[in-house]
DNA sequence: CCATATATGTAGACACGCTACCTAACATCC
DNA sequence: GGATGTTAGGTAGCGTGTCTACATATATGG
């Protein structure tokens, strides 16, 4: 997949991940390639800063725990966030609904 | 629609719309305003760089025409370009397919 | 005459995901 | 003892594709 691809919506891949109950950035990043099927192995790079960005939105919240002598953030939705993954979701139907009218199944006729 | 959704999906949404037949720039920004029910309106400095940047990659070839005093330069898909459309179809699904298997209907079971 | 629609185009800004790199504890194998 | 791999967190800076804003020109309607 290219990687541009997910520009936009890192975000709801995020929210949705930590729907099911808190996470550490680590599991997250484990937790979303076991959902999109492989399809998604995304780089500490990309998923920390994001994370710091939707903490500091509001949108998550976090706490330090340290577990077998390794220190461990772990993040959960905020109601907030909860709202904010309801918008999500449904920008994604729409954002999905607009590209496949374009991309159609085939061939359209020139001025329908 | 926020804008960054967008992002690498619009090859594919230009090459659709040069599918059904060839057209103008102009004309391809109406016909996605249409066939997307009215969610994308393209600013001209979207999609005008694209075009060029599409027929540089010999996805597309254009023509020049004068209708009614104007200028105008018509686009139309190569054979390359239909592959690439075949390609940005299948890619389109794979994407989706993985952003839906994390977005999914609703909450998760923590560790299913 | 001026506004609007049609039609094409460029320059520069900006957001954000990625690459590359760094640190650290623990486990395992030789 | 040390090499390697996994788990875990983090930052700096780059690339690039879309957008904003602007520029140009003709036809049409008021």
């Amino acid at each position: 997949m290219k990687s541009d691809a997910l520009r936009g919506h890192l975000d709801a891949l995020l929210l949705a991940t930590l729907d099911g109950g808190q996470l550490h950035g680590y599991a997250i990043i484990e937790a979303l390639q076991r959902r999109s099927g492989g399809a998604l192995d995304l780089p500490t790079g990309t998923v920390y800063p994001a994370l710091r960005r939707l903490e500091t939105a509001g949108l998550v919240a976090s706490e330090w725990s340290t577990v077998g002598g390794r220190q461990r953030r772990t993040y959960r939705l905020t109601k907030a966030g909860k709202r904010a993954l309801d918008a999500e979701r449904t920008a994604w139907r729409e954002f999905t609904t607009a590209i496949e009218g374009v991309l159609g199944g085939g061939p359209w006729p020139a001025q329908a």
